[in-house]
DNA sequence: TATTGTTATACTCTATAACTATA
DNA sequence: TATAGTTATAGAGTATAACAATA
């Protein structure tokens, strides 16, 4: 417990754990406070379109892990709320492009605005050196994390998925 | 953007929003490698029976934040997995008592082995600097976040909800 | 024929409302 | 009657498999 012998890695993931989770819980709450509620996953489908306008419903279903038809399906529910628009593509008649509408957008920047508010609600009452301990530790973190050439990476590329 | 004139949280809490989501990414990714394969709300459902054995129905619906009916379904489905016991209470005959079983105390042993071991990964690559940032600041976060003492708490009580 | 999407069907998760059993 | 739980029904989310349309 007092020597540095290996990889203690598992060792700091056990102290981290319960306090992720606490994190995690915080970060998400800001979801369920969106007007009109998002699931889970239409935030990440809407997410997916923003970040790649135009995509085809096959790109989405990859970028979810999803298969085709649930995409098609959660699109379904999209277009009907308002939040997504299907529209044909040009080149190949096949495929759809979808494009975030105006109320989406909006709705992306109120859900931002919330989470920060939420996070921001518990950094203020932390110690200064706590926050920068927080901000530095992540952004760290998600910079190892988002190394795919580094050795050990899991298979499935678990982090570059589900982002 | 140079002096401090007031609560920055929200400054900090853009700066960690992606980051959040990375660490969010990686600490789920364990709960999709467990056998056998876990919902979300099932996990969430054992964690509380975990930690409140005996726990009747009712109390699990309200740590869950869900409607008695669906905490009775869930319940239908873990215990046709195997995974929680469902025994009548001895005082009060309406309601019933919720156990683990040694299946899913494995399980949940496992999972927990699991999550470490894939953020382990990821912590061994990072300067221990970095993890003892992270360890510190997540760690204060968590004990502000519980701290229900505070002021500006959401009217919600995200946290304590959530987990 | 190969590829893009949709639809039929089924199971999980959740909610509302009606119902049963016990106090 | 009040409380604990179940069941009927419905919609979201996801998967497999069968289908339609375009290349």
């Amino acid at each position: 417990m007092a020597e540095h012998h290996g990889p203690d890695g598992p060792q700091h993931a056990a102290a981290v754990d319960d306090a992720a989770a606490t994190l995690l819980a915080v970060w998400d709450s800001a979801r369920e406070q969106a007007v009109p509620r998002l699931s889970g996953p239409q935030l990440s489908a809407l997410l997916v379109v923003e970040r790649a306008e135009g995509i085809n419903l096959r790109g989405l279903a990859a970028e979810l892990r999803m298969i085709l038809s649930s995409a098609s399906r959660l699109c379904d529910r999209l277009v009907a709320s308002g939040l997504v628009d299907r529209e044909p593509g040009r080149a190949d008649r096949r495929e759809i492009a979808l494009y975030l509408t105006p109320s989406s957008r909006a709705l992306l920047d109120n859900l931002r605005s919330t989470r920060r508010e939420v996070l921001g609600e518990v950094f203020d009452r932390m110690s200064p050196a706590g926050r920068a301990a927080l901000v530095r530790g992540l952004n760290e973190f998600q910079q190892v994390a988002m190394d795919t050439s580094a050795p050990g990476q899991p298979a499935g590329g678990v982090v570059e998925d589900a982002l």
